[in-house]
DNA sequence: AACTGTTTCAACCGCGTATTC
DNA sequence: AGAATACGCGGTTGAAACAGT
């Protein structure tokens, strides 16, 4: 026996809202506000919607002020950073930006920043890229030899490709104008800072000294020599806004980061197959919300996020 | 032009939590 | 205290739009 439905099914509308149920909608809370009580609104304006229904669209569309597509640099910064801080706390990060919905970040992220961040590439990501790449090249007039050499096939996109980890893998290169992380332009699309961050968290944050537990997964079975460098040492916290830090750090250890630091990635499992534990509350991550925390304060901008309580995020 | 595959995003669903009685 | 109800959240789905062939 299940829960009992919140509404009528039988006897409520479903799918795409029409211009009518929107004005209605939104002139009556206008007015009249929700008056605290979903279900039974949609009764009083005359709607056969379900009452959870309306407050999702009224949330997510209707609201005033709020902004649809058009993520820019800071706002990726940012949900990036919340990501990995606190993982798919949509509401939370949607929070920390103004007139975003967490339906939207959570469609950006799933369509759009994932694949951005860590190599694959949408094809609308390609064609605009291979644009570039095509006036870029008829700017240049093709008169570098290197050209025949680099291996651009002739639909403009190059065959060697790299994602971020890989190239943190090649150690501390400096992005070069036009190298392609799997697909991508590094300085395009995905921004020196965004990089940086990845590096730090990859490499200088001191895993072991945060309070976050299972950092260690258990197929260590204790055994220091098996444990990612990430997890066993004290780094240094590199300079904030230099990737100095990652110099020092092996290349393995940032991948390595990724897998092991469940709690701050997670997530992000479905990048190397992890399985996740969705059960954290705010008992455990009260620790990661704490200004100390590496991950904060080494994201620009990030710590007036986590100065905050834990209520001003939205917390209950 | 027609078909096919991919991407995007609005909306739904079910569950956990909070609130009320 | 506990049951009932409502809210809010995150995961998932499916249709529309778009691009490639």
């Amino acid at each position: 026996m299940g829960r009992a439905p919140c509404c009528d099914k039988a006897s409520v509308k479903k799918g795409p809202w029409s211009p009518e149920e929107d004005a209605k909608l939104k002139s009556y809370i206008e007015q009249n506000g929700t008056g605290g009580n979903w279900i039974a609104l949609p009764q009083k304006i005359g709607l056969k919607r379900c009452g959870k229904s309306c407050r999702l669209r009224w949330l997510n569309y209707l609201r005033p002020n709020i902004k649809h597509g058009g993520f820019s640099e800071e706002e990726d910064r940012i949900i990036l950073s919340l990501y990995i801080s606190i993982g798919s706390r949509w509401s939370i990060i949607a929070a920390q930006l103004p007139g975003r919905t967490d339906n939207d970040i959570k469609n950006y992220w799933n369509t759009r920043l994932k694949k951005k961040l860590f190599g694959k590439q949408s094809r609308k990501d390609q064609r605009q890229q291979q644009q570039f790449m095509r006036q870029a090249a008829a700017n240049d007039g093709m008169k570098q030899e290197e050209a025949t050499q680099d291996p651009i096939g002739s639909s403009g996109v190059p065959a060697v490709t790299y994602n971020w980890h890989h190239q943190a893998m090649a150690g501390p290169v400096p992005p070069v104008p036009g190298m392609m992380m799997e697909g991508h332009h590094i300085g395009d699309e995905v921004d020196e800072s965004i990089r940086k961050l990845l590096y730090k968290l990859g490499g200088a944050v001191p895993l072991a000294t945060l309070p976050v537990p299972h950092c260690v997964p258990p197929t260590y079975e204790g055994s220091p020599s098996l444990m990612p460098p990430s997890c066993m040492v004290e780094t240094t916290s590199c300079n904030e806004g230099s990737v100095q830090g990652s110099s020092t750090l092996p290349a393995l250890e940032l991948d390595q980061s990724f897998r092991f630091n469940q709690v701050k990635l997670d997530g992000l499992d479905c990048f190397f197959g992890m399985g996740t534990d969705r059960s954290m509350r705010w008992g455990e991550v009260s620790p990661l919300v704490c200004p100390n925390n590496t991950v904060a304060s080494s994201s620009q901008g990030m710590q007036q996020y986590f100065l905050d309580e834990p209520a001003n995020l939205g917390m209950k």
